[in-house]
DNA sequence: TCTTGACTTAAAGTTAACTTTAAGTGCTAG
DNA sequence: CTAGCACTTAAAGTTAACTTTAAGTCAAGA
């Protein structure tokens, strides 16, 4: 397959694909004159790295975690860290929702004044929060 | 008090405190010699911002919310908002973190043929996990 | 008076994951 | 044979939120 032909099916730009070619996440097979040509398994990759990606992991640790082989085997232990990692941010986006929640129904007459709202403050000053929401919604 | 004193009581350093100023987050009300001086009101500001950050705004969004004024009054409806984002948000992690935990256990000879594991890949695919977990985790 | 240390500024650097751009290559249709 | 279009590369640009650096300022103590 030329790249477009992957970058319709995959919904990846042509652009992004050499570009994981170049981090060594996919890999093309060899050249129809100077055009890259692609195995359908490529989508299979693209698919778990949208997975990786998804979960929270960086392109490097995808890297490192599918390798360069054809059939990947993906460490479990590994996996439940990742879900682990995942639970902790639910906790913490929890209390989180719920505080907000709570400033948008609190009566006092300042939110400076609520002492719920005050104690929020002052986990998210203590960093409290730090990485779990953070970067929740920015991308794109 | 001096830049270096407001590092220390609020775990800002002193080069993101001039930054925050440039960015019209905080102000100093004056100079002694060359140096800024704040009021220990730059305190709550600066818990404000934390909380902002902890709850997904960027510091853009902070700036607007809590504008000028020396005594914020923040929109409900924003924080309900956010809320909202954050329940979401908070869905989907949950998905990712099951998807994992089944991913992790599962019996099939690779992930790659495993069903469950499949339709967690499909669904990434479709991006129906974007930026949702995706930077939950990086900074720092 | 001189030195020191804490501050100052402007500008450049950092990171991740891409995107954009400019200039070039080479099948294929006419 | 030639034009056009889909591809190619290398390099630079993008964004957010900072951090780092280099060069300069100033109040206070010795």
């Amino acid at each position: 397959m030329d790249i477009s032909e992957v970058a319709k099916l995959s919904g990846v730009s042509a652009a992004t694909l050499r570009f994981y070619e170049e981090k060594g996440l996919i890999a093309s097979f060899g050249r129809r004159g100077i055009r890259r040509q692609f195995k359908a398994s490529v989508m299979d990759r693209l698919a778990l790295i949208a997975l990786g990606r998804s979960a929270g992991f960086s392109l490097n640790e995808i890297a490192g975690i599918i390798g360069s082989d054809e059939k990947p085997s993906i460490d479990r232990q590994l996996l439940l860290d990742k879900a682990e990692e995942l639970e902790r941010s639910i906790q913490k986006l929890t209390a989180m929702r719920d505080g907000l929640r709570h400033a948008a129904d609190c009566t006092a007459p300042s939110h400076l004044e609520c002492p719920k709202f005050r104690r929020l403050m002052g986990l998210a000053s203590m960093g409290v929060f730090d990485e779990a929401v953070r970067k929740s919604f920015l991308q794109k």
